[in-house]
DNA sequence: AGCACGCCGACT
DNA sequence: GTCGGCGTGCTC
């Protein structure tokens, strides 16, 4: 059992297979599957996983394992099986599945040196690297000396090696031990000289404060000295310093008052029952717990986790893009205490990586995080969890683009555990599997304490303008705004910003400023004052006449969040407005300042984007407006639909959560569009229906699976013509019963100076498609390192532009 | 992905 | 003749 086999650290279709290495004896029953090694790739050194330990290779010259990476394995067999799985499913490889594992600190970083083999005098040697040992690789080239160095490369003077380096390190922190008595301290203290004030206030501090360690920063800061006075009291043995890891704690300065499970109500309680018994019996199940805004899931996911927890199981909540609702946090912080890990994107690399290695060692047993916690390196799982199941970040859009939803489930048969999938607006995909009893569907269909749904009323924009309102406000939703700051209530205004930002039009002759590199306009940056392409990032200075016909009258169009709240200003004058954007949340902890902000009162209104609507509730909210209900509704995807109606929902919910009764207005330009409609009535179930007969008709999901390849090139008859080839091919090897639609433009048809071409296939059961997409990339593998050709393929697309 | 190897054209 | 251009193929 001396041959490991290996996953080396190189995205390509050449190295995404198993390699062998022998295991020198030094490192025999210490190098174990799982554990990040070194080894030797042809010249270099790389990182790689270790998957198997074995007898036998069928490789004659093996080379051996440099050295391992990891102390323990990083990856446990399930996990390591699962990227198998991932890479085949999503046809990614192998390495990036388990990349896609571990937090970012953990990806390699390689560096290439060269160091001197000998002493001996010589000219240039002695000047490049001066007392240097090594010397980096970048410094030979920025110098060009490459032909010198190679030259001795060959005479044996240098080397060059290969060092594989972590991103991230353990945070240590200086720490100071006490190991004198107390009595001995006094009798210390009295023989200090008078002048020794400092040292005498750490001595008074330690013995008011006895306790067998200290953290240098804290207690430099409680006593108020220096580093230096702490080193003269080691000296004098009060102390032994050291070193210590410590865990990055990003709610360091938070406290959580405890929390103890709540009465459930009737609904509730029916609902949870059979969750319980399959965590207590043992068996995977998939429910969809779908239950109104404000029908208590929370308190389920809660009251479930604490039923793992008693059985010494461990558990993982997903949450979508998790900043953006601290709340959520706090309510799992406050219930589970320090079982609880946080993984999400506001973190630093190094906080993650810290939440992580609580996982890993068992510190933790409850997980709360985005997308990739679903991969939460537990051991005994008792429960997945995903909240609000149908928002579509659970799905990743590059290698390997899973949907966490999939891995959940896969995951939980292994472990012979329950999913809960939870939503107010489940995902028609979703909904339709538990109508057919995939999924177990349990129902929360009351608001607790029996709180009233919003009224909601929508407003057509188009007879507002009509009347002669050309503003952004609709009479109703201004006089309510009025009749709020009156009450002293609170309001939110929404802004649906997706295909709404602001472009330069000329008002004589049309003309839009667009990407001279993409497929799309231009959109206006107030706060930099500049014209931005959010594609590919082209920026240009906003002009002051009309670059085709010269006139004058070119202004921006659309609307963002900033000109809302100048208009705001303009017409309610002493309304304090809370500005939500990415403007104004970049800086870290913004976010939840701004919130705190709101809540506390000091705001009467919240104005925001997309990151409003997700799960904040705040009880002196009465009225939520929605200032534009369908700008994509119009967006080339077949999920638009369904993706205003639950956008629209989720917004109308934050409204009236408490004793307060709520009203929503939500202003439109197709107010007749079942979505807008249904959303207004929050009824899903109609909305379901009528929906899943537009999926039926147009032949797409749930009815039918789907795949897509986008296929990219700058010469646009490239691009067109491989995507025809693809298309033939595919069509040709498929059954009958699959629809392959192509090749057409993409919807961004340009990007960064690139033609993008797709292919949409359609179909119910193809058993040979995973192959035949294979066999594409296979044969077009070529071209992509050579021509720069891409090939993109994404099995059950979320995004179809 | 890198990197070496190898086979052609442009110079000392 | 040698240098160095980049096309080709391999990495346990």
């Amino acid at each position: 059992m001396n041959i490991a086999t290996v996953i080396v650290d190189v995205p390509a279709l050449g190295t995404d297979k198993e390699f062998d290495y022998l295991i020198p004896d030094k490192w025999m029953g210490i190098i174990e599957p799982g554990m990040r090694v070194a080894v030797p790739f042809g010249p270099r050194t790389i990182q790689g996983f270790v998957i198997a330990i074995k007898q036998n290779s069928s490789v004659r010259k093996l080379k051996e394992i440099s050295e391992p990476l990891d102390i323990t394995p990083v990856l446990n067999k399930e996990l390591l099986e699962l990227g198998y799985w991932l890479a085949h499913e999503t046809l990614s490889f192998k390495i990036l599945t388990y990349q896609a594992m571990l937090p970012a600190a953990m990806k390699a970083k390689y560096e290439k040196k060269i160091v001197r083999l000998n002493r001996e005098h010589h000219p240039l040697l002695d000047e490049i690297f001066a007392d240097q040992e090594e010397l980096d690789w970048s410094d030979v080239e920025r110098q060009g000396i490459h032909r010198d160095i190679h030259n001795e490369i060959k005479n044996g003077n240098i080397e060059v090696i290969y060092q594989i380096k972590n991103r991230a390190s353990k945070k240590k922190v200086k720490t100071y031990h006490l190991v004198m008595e107390i009595h001995d301290i006094e009798k210390l203290k009295e023989s200090l000289r008078a002048n020794a004030v400092q040292q005498k206030t750490v001595l008074d501090y330690v013995m008011n404060h006895p306790t067998d360690k200290y953290i240098g920063t804290e207690l430099i800061k409680n006593t108020n000295v220096s580093y230096a006075t702490l080193t003269s009291l080691v000296n004098k043995g009060v102390f032994t310093e050291s070193n210590e890891e410590v865990y990055r704690d990003p709610f360091e300065h938070k406290t959580f008052i405890p929390s103890d499970p709540l009465p459930l109500t009737s609904q509730q309680t029916e609902a949870i029952k059979p969750i319980l018994n399959t965590i207590e019996s043992n068996n995977h199940e998939t429910f969809l717990l779908y239950g109104v805004t404000g029908s208590g899931k929370t308190e389920i996911y809660l009251q479930s986790i604490q039923k793992v927890l008693e059985e010494g199981k461990e558990a993982i909540v997903l949450v979508p893009e998790i900043a953006l609702t601290p709340q959520m946090v706090d309510r799992f912080k406050s219930r589970f205490g320090k079982d609880v890990a946080v993984l999400h994107s506001g973190l630093s690399v190094g906080e993650k990586y810290d939440e992580w290695r609580k996982v890993l060692r068992k510190e933790a047993k409850v997980v709360v995080g985005a997308r990739s916690a679903v991969f939460a390196p537990f051991e005994n799982l008792g429960i997945i969890i995903i909240d609000e199941e149908h928002e579509t970040s659970y799905k990743q859009e590059e290698m390997p683009r899973y949907h966490a939803r999939d891995v959940a489930i896969q995951r939980a048969k292994y472990h012979k555990c329950p999913v809960i999938l939870g939503s107010a607006t489940p995902a028609l995909e979703s909904f339709a599997r538990a109508q057919k009893g995939v999924y177990t569907l349990l129902t929360l269909s009351k608001r607790m304490n029996d709180r009233n749904l919003p009224s909601v009323s929508i407003v057509d924009m188009r007879e507002e303008m009509r009347n002669g309102n050309r503003s952004m406000f609709s009479r109703e939703l201004f006089e309510k705004l009025q009749d709020r700051l009156e009450k002293k209530q609170q309001t939110i205004l929404f802004l649906n910003r997706r295909g709404h930002s602001s472009f330069m039009m000329c008002r004589d002759c049309g003309f839009v400023m667009q990407c001279p590199n993409c497929d799309i306009s231009l959109t206006y940056h107030q706060f930099s004052n500049e014209m931005k392409c959010h594609y590919c990032g082209f920026v240009t200075s906003v002009p002051n006449i009309c670059p085709e016909c010269t006139s004058e009258h070119i202004r921006y169009f659309g609307t963002g969040t900033q000109k809302v709240e100048e208009e705001l200003h303009k017409i309610l004058p002493d309304a304090r407005v809370v500005r939500m954007d990415v403007d104004t949340t970049s800086r870290k902890g913004a976010h939840e300042q701004l919130l705190d902000h709101f809540k506390s009162g000091n705001a009467d209104i919240l104005l925001g984007t997309q990151m409003i609507a997700k799960g904040l509730d705040f009880p002196n909210v009465t009225l939520v407006g929605v200032l534009s209900a369908d700008t994509m509704l119009h967006l080339p995807d077949f999920r638009a639909g369904e993706k205003t109606f639950q956008l629209l929902t989720q917004v109308s919910g934050r409204a009236g959560r408490h004793e307060l009764p709520g009203e929503v207005v939500i202003q439109t330009y197709s107010p007749e569009h079942y979505s807008v409609e249904l959303a207004g009535k929050q009824n899903y179930d109609q909305f379901y229906k009528q929906e899943m007969i537009m999926r039926k008709i147009g032949s797409y999901s749930p009815f039918y699976y789907l795949s897509l390849i986008t296929v990219s090139h700058e010469d646009l008859m490239k691009a067109v013509s491989v995507t025809e080839k693809i298309t033939k091919y595919i069509g040709s090897r498929l059954s009958g019963n699959a629809i392959i639609l192509g090749p057409v433009a993409s919807p961004m048809s340009r990007v960064n100076n690139r033609y993008r071409y797709q292919c949409l296939i359609k179909y119910k059961k193809e058993p040979e498609l995973k192959n035949i997409l294979k066999t594409v990339i296979e044969h077009y593998y070529p071209q992509t390192v050579k021509e720069g050709l891409m090939i993109h393929i994404d099995v059950n697309p979320y995004m179809m532009m």
